[in-house]
RNA sequence: GGGCGAAUGGCGGAAUUGGUAGACGCGCACGACUCAAAAUCGUGUUUCGUAAGAAGUGAGAGUUCGAUUCUCUCUUCGCCCA
């Protein structure tokens, strides 16, 4: 008996899926489609752990779906914009466009090694003018329907590395790449008005019936609509200022307020431009970042005014006003008052100050001195100290109450407000997608017009200059519109607008005149399974539904409005840290004997440190190669361990044993085919029917619960499905006593059930016995799941004591005679009287005895 | 600080609606083959107990004939937001 050559047969089949064209999606109006598809990668170098683990869920899903009989459009392609790329390109003087297509090579090359049933014809690279040109023109298009616009905006200023930061990208106040401590800087940029959708993205979760109740509720709480009400403070100290608008959750707090904060951008400041003081103030607060985190962990800070702002409930009350570091302007209008008692911002700021504090909500009546230390009483309860509103319960009536008293007054208005703020898409950098805009002499923006496009990025640029390095193309930035001497934008788009609409693109994916067509939208969009890492929960997942909104909104033709109606997020691969002297090691550099003491390869006698297993990243050098792994272990064997452990959604611990055992398997199954090979192949004389009906009710079962977990992504319960499989057969084939065409259609059922996970070997065991590789699932019979005889559980006072044989649809009465015939129950039953009995039919039975 | 989720043998994990807890794998033990080892194959493996039996799904309560599954309180851990 040869050993499974893994090499040679999955470089076979691979060859041969290719040459067939086996995975090409074409337009069948008489297929139901499925589209899958896995978030795409970007192309750093090579694939890691979590690429195979995403593809790999992918494939098996794709390859299911297809011999499910669905036309399965399944593809693939490169998200190669991005910073990487820039940065490995300045340090090693090359063209981050050869860098990136490099790596593309290597990537693709390795994907293709994992077997997966991708239609590469549909690929697509987010770098290329022919993807980014319909990106430039979906820009214009955004553009003319008032969904993009230009304003100044304070943003996270890396000083290091001279661009600007999204919010994630900063972590503890500090840039994530360079570790400089983040400023507060004005800059002009491109805005997506994401924010117009903040309701339609809200309500439509609802819709999502196939999502992660987790994410769409991260999303919910990213888009964080809330109630309470806008309202006008009157003003004294300045004539040219009447009022300040603030808004505000809470306005049955109202008759605690001590103070009036707005934002140090606040158009008000425009009058304290000149005092010193103030501009210093500004200055200090320009060194805390943006974010939320970083705003609310800062010192609170403020400057104070000479302005006094009326209590609009309580005229005779006059409140200082002061600017604040922690009030942001571009939410709510850039002014909040402050209550401390029920705020711990404000109240941390009111005990800097020395501001009042006076508390308007209380637990419950009875509370007779309710004080506030340094506390904040942010809960339920009632509310007093407040005249006319003394009494409403909080928060089910104070605020809405409250709300509807202020309108009566005209004081104040209902609304709304998101957290969700519009989408900056700017970014000072050369590697990525241009945008379409010039400007004229009179620095006025003007639309570089639709036969212009694309606009090519300038190839082998300097890029060790400071800032962007487009600014120093002054030749590039030269454009001619309507016969006027224009220079480009050189802000290029956020890389998360190209991975917002490419699912769209891999239906059309060559359309030269259009980023994709009306037809083959209709047929293969909404895309059924999207699969990825649950770190893009919020972001891109937000920005997807966002634009493929924003590409049907005032346009008729186009109607997706959710692009994604499955989700699953997988979890992370994951594996033990390895320290020596501080330093990280390899798993290659570091051996055990007994998987507990763990010592340098090179030298035995020094000892390892083992740590924590976490997500395999390159900092922490605890990485394996997928690579190394197929080429030691096989695809196969990759493609069962990386689903054998855990189940996909959560993470998954690398472990060598594991892989090994994976390795073994699909060599012991070899083995078990060739006797099975052999026994199909002499056709041996019927012995009996003796073990056919075994052999069709395993085979059937099998087909129900694969064909459920498949369905139901337990793809970790089918690797211990065909280890069941395994055992069985190997048990069969031993004593055979079955009818010749029973077991050739039972086991060929069964190796085509195995086939998603494992195609190559698969694909090779029903050639070798003259089947098909390509074939309709096999359904389950129902008739051989319907046993004759079954194990009835036996408990006694709630307690199980055995189990006995009976008949389908027993007579309860026969049954509970049967039980009462069998020694083993009898010592439990004798001398008591059986006062109860609760029979579950086929099942339980359950006696209670006295 | 708020929200969400999780907790099952030595380990990873299984258990469609409440109905045989621990499937399957890893590890471990013993045995076979071998001069020996590796590999392979076989048997066993929740805990306590020689056994009969008892206990047992983070802890405590509750609902139920019956709870890993439902409800409440708590503990620990993870994630997201702050």
């Amino acid at each position: 008996m040869n050993r499974y050559n893994f090499k040679s047969t999955e470089k076979n089949w691979q060859k041969k899926w290719e040459e067939n064209n086996s995975f090409k999606a074409e337009i069948n109006k008489n297929k139901k489609k499925f589209y899958c598809l896995e978030m795409f990668p970007y192309p750093s170098g090579k694939i890691h752990m979590g690429h195979v683990r995403n593809y790999t869920i992918g494939d098996v899903l794709s390859r299911y779906k297809r011999l499910k009989g669905f036309n399965v459009l399944h593809p693939m392609g490169w998200d190669s914009f991005g910073m990487p790329a820039e940065n490995a390109a300045k340090l090693n003087n090359l063209d981050p466009k050869d860098w990136t297509e490099k790596n593309i090579q290597t990537m693709k090359t390795q994907l293709k090694k994992l077997g997966l049933s991708i239609d590469w014809d549909r690929e697509i690279s987010t770098c290329s003018p022919e993807y980014y040109k319909h990106q430039q023109k979906f820009f214009l298009d955004l553009y003319d329907k008032g969904l993009v616009y230009r304003k100044d905006n304070y943003v996270n200023w890396d000083p290091v590395d001279k661009t600007v930061l999204a919010n994630e990208q900063v972590i503890n106040g500090k840039g994530w790449r360079s570790g400089a401590v983040v400023e507060r800087k004005k800059l002009n940029q491109w805005f997506f008005n994401i924010s117009k959708f903040s309701e339609e993205l809200l309500n439509s979760l609802d819709n999502l019936k196939d999502w992660p109740s987790k994410v769409k509720l991260m999303q919910k709480n990213w888009i964080g609509k809330s109630f309470g009400c806008e309202l006008d403070f009157k003003i004294l100290g300045n004539s040219e200022i009447n009022k300040i608008k603030c808004f505000t959750t809470r306005p049955d707090t109202l008759f605690g307020m001590s103070f009036l904060a707005v934002s140090v951008d606040h158009p008000i400041s425009k009058f304290y431009e000149k005092d010193h003081e103030f501009e210093k103030f500004k200055k200090l607060c320009s060194k805390t970042g943006t974010t939320e985190e970083s705003i609310s962990q800062a010192d609170k800070l403020g400057f104070k005014t000479d302005l006094l702002a009326i209590n609009p409930l309580d005229e005779t009350k006059k409140l200082p006003v002061y600017f604040a570091n922690f009030v942001l302007m571009d939410y709510g209008f850039g002014a909040v008052f402050g209550c401390p008692a029920h705020d711990q911002r404000d109240l941390d700021f009111a005990l800097k100050y020395n501001l009042k504090v006076i508390p308007v909500v209380k637990p419950n009546d009875k509370e007779k001195n309710f004080e506030i230390n340094d506390k904040a009483y942010t809960e339920g309860g009632i509310i007093f100290n407040s005249k006319f509103l003394d009494g409403l319960k909080v928060p089910e009536e104070s605020i809405l109450k409250t709300i509807e008293i202020l309108e009566q007054k005209k004081i104040g208005k209902k609304t709304t407000n998101f957290r969700l703020k519009d989408w900056g898409v700017s970014r000072q950098r050369y590697w990525g997608c241009p945008i379409p805009i010039a400007y004229n002499k009179n620095n006025e923006i003007v639309k570089v017009p639709v036969e212009k496009l694309p606009i090519r990025l300038p190839e082998n640029i300097n890029l060790n200059v400071n800032g962007n390095p487009l600014d120093h193309q002054k030749q590039w930035r030269k454009i001619k519109i309507d016969g006027e001497e224009c220079n480009l934008e050189t802000d290029t788009l956020d890389t998360f607008v190209d991975s917002s609409w490419y699912f769209l693109r891999f239906c059309s994916p060559s359309n030269t005149e259009t980023g994709f067509d009306q037809k083959d939208l209709e047929y293969w969009m909404p895309v059924d399974q999207y699969i990825g890492g649950v770190e893009h929960a919020i972001l891109h997942l937000l920005y997807s539904r966002f634009f493929t909104k924003a590409l049907s909104y005032k346009n008729n033709s186009l109607n997706v409005s959710e692009p994604f109606t499955g989700l699953f997020t997988q979890g992370m691969v994951c594996h033990e840290t390895y320290k020596y002297q501080n330093t990280w090691l390899s798993p290659e550099e570091v051996d055990t004997k007994d998987g507990k003491v763990f010592f340098l390869k090179e030298d035995p006698n020094k000892k390892v440190e083992v740590g924590s297993s976490e997500s395999m990243s390159k900092s922490k050098r605890n990485t394996i190669d997928p690579e190394i792994m197929i080429d030691n272990f096989g695809a196969d064997s990759v493609r069962f361990f990386i689903l054998s452990d855990s189940p996909p959604e959560k993470d998954v611990q690398w472990s060598d044993r594991g892989m090994q055992a994976a390795y073994k398997f699909i060599q012991k199954f070899w083995n078990l085919h060739c006797s099975f090979e052999k026994i199909l192949k002499e056709k041996p004389i019927q012995q009996s029917n003796k073990n056919d009906n075994e052999i069709n009710t395993f085979t059937n079962e099998m087909i129900k619960k694969i064909s459920f977990n498949l369905e139901n992504f337990h793809y970790n319960v089918i690797i211990a499905n065909f280890h069941e499989i395994y055992n069985f057969l190997v048990k069969f084939q031993s004593n055979i006593n079955c009818d010749f065409d029973t077991l050739k259609k039972n086991y060929v059922k069964i190796l085509k059930i195995m086939q998603p996970v494992i195609p190559h070997i698969i694909s090779e065991c029903l050639t070798s016995i003259g089947e098909k590789t390509d074939f309709d699932w096999p359904d389950f019979d129902k008739k051989y799941l319907d046993k004759k005889e079954l194990n009835i559980v036996v408990q006694i006072n709630g307690k199980k004591r055995g189990l006995v044989i009976s008949n389908k649809n027993t007579d309860e009465k026969l049954l509970i005679k049967k039980i009462q015939s069998i020694q083993d129950f009898k010592k439990h039953l004798d001398g008591k009287q059986i006062i109860k009995n609760i029979y579950i039919k086929d099942k339980i039975i359950n006696l209670i005895v006295k």
